[in-house]
DNA sequence: CCTACCGATCGGTAGG
DNA sequence: CCTACCGATCGGTAGG
């Protein structure tokens, strides 16, 4: 029942030709910020209205209510998901090692804006019931084609026969996903900063590689 | 500064044979629940007191603030966390497979109470900056001591040459953590119920032994 | 978009 | 005096 204006431009004011966010991006992001560091029950609409600069009340009239704004943030990470995933794997199919590459593009994924891993563990441990359904249905499909790949290359032997393909790629999707949602908690005990933090990946990585590919026998 | 009474009777030895679990215990053992299900901010005193049949009154009688409950419940995890580790790794040491044995009884820690996980996890995302401290101090030296274990291996060429030994072992750290605390969700993908579990669990250890041991040479 | 509010419930404390 | 609690209510703040 809420008007629907376009929140820019009412008529007068907007002669700027930059494109300038919306309220509705702009409460989205910092939304997704506060979800994603402090959880739903612990982010107040108070606070989203302060960092965008606006009144709380403001944001009811966007959204009709929190778990509407809870909505249209995870709805816009699902949709960042589902666009990138074709790129994703037109990339990857161009690269001599197809799965590597995927395996780096899932990680970058996550890494360009760590919200977005933290945000898909909370959600996985604040609503679980909810989220097992989301997931089946957005990762499901990624999953299968890759796995379908898993097993093209084991019937070539440049697989490892003992993977479970499905299994080890939700693995490596939740060690992408810790991996980077705790980032500088987990890699600081490996050494401070950047360099911590690059220990982590390059291990990762290493983890993800050598799991599945067949031992390479002695050149 | 609360007194240490023995928490059964004032008078009266204890003549009962059957460990009656304390107040405070059962409050511990509620609060750990709520914590690790829904998190520190988004758990009421109220819904602890009511688990535990008691009045929110009463807890705060036996703790001072619900910060203390919750600094109470997470001493309880470091304390069985440091008696399970020497446990650990006597009886890693005595089995053929070191290794295996030390990573299916870190596994085993979070799978006998999957609310250690779940409470990691969230203080590893609630409270970073803590946490931080916190588990360098806990995990620091049970790192370090595995860590000479597998550039034992490596020496010997066991393990692989090129793993971070560390970084190895925070990455598989992650991995049961993460792997118990969603378990119910992500292995749900790969199949319903248990044999979901299962298959995940079997696939992550395998993910932690081939990404370690040197490929055999074929016999 | 804001000011002015509501029913309810939060963590914590009062006296008994 | 102590303990282990209770019913009632404090000042503030939540989502709406």
């Amino acid at each position: 029942m809420r008007n629907r204006l376009p929140v820019g431009k009412t008529g007068d004011v907007n002669t700027a030709t930059v494109e300038t966010p919306s309220t509705q991006d702009l409460i989205r992001r910092a939304a997704m910020t506060l979800f994603a560091s402090r959880g739903y029950e612990a982010t107040t609409l108070q606070a989203v209205a302060e960092v965008v600069g606006i009144s709380k009340q403001a944001i009811l009239h966007h959204f009709r209510s929190k778990e509407e704004l809870h909505d249209a943030v995870l709805r816009q990470l699902i949709d960042h998901w589902n666009r990138t995933l074709p790129h994703l794997l037109v990339t990857a199919s161009a690269t001599r090692n197809r799965f590597d590459a995927v395996f780096s593009e899932l990680v970058a994924f996550f890494q360009a804006d760590p919200d977005r891993a933290r945000l898909v563990l909370r959600e996985l441990m604040d609503r679980p019931d909810v989220t097992r359904k989301l997931l089946s249905d957005v990762i499901g499909p990624w999953l299968s084609s890759i796995a379908t790949y898993v097993r093209i290359g084991q019937e070539r032997g440049v697989h490892r026969a003992d993977v479970d393909p499905e299994a080890y790629l939700l693995q490596v999707l939740q060690l992408a996903i810790i991996g980077v949602a705790t980032a500088d908690v987990m890699s600081a005990i490996v050494g401070e900063g950047p360099e911590g933090r690059e220990r982590s990946a390059r291990e990762l990585a290493r983890i993800a590689h050598a799991s599945l590919f067949s031992p390479r026998p002695v050149a």
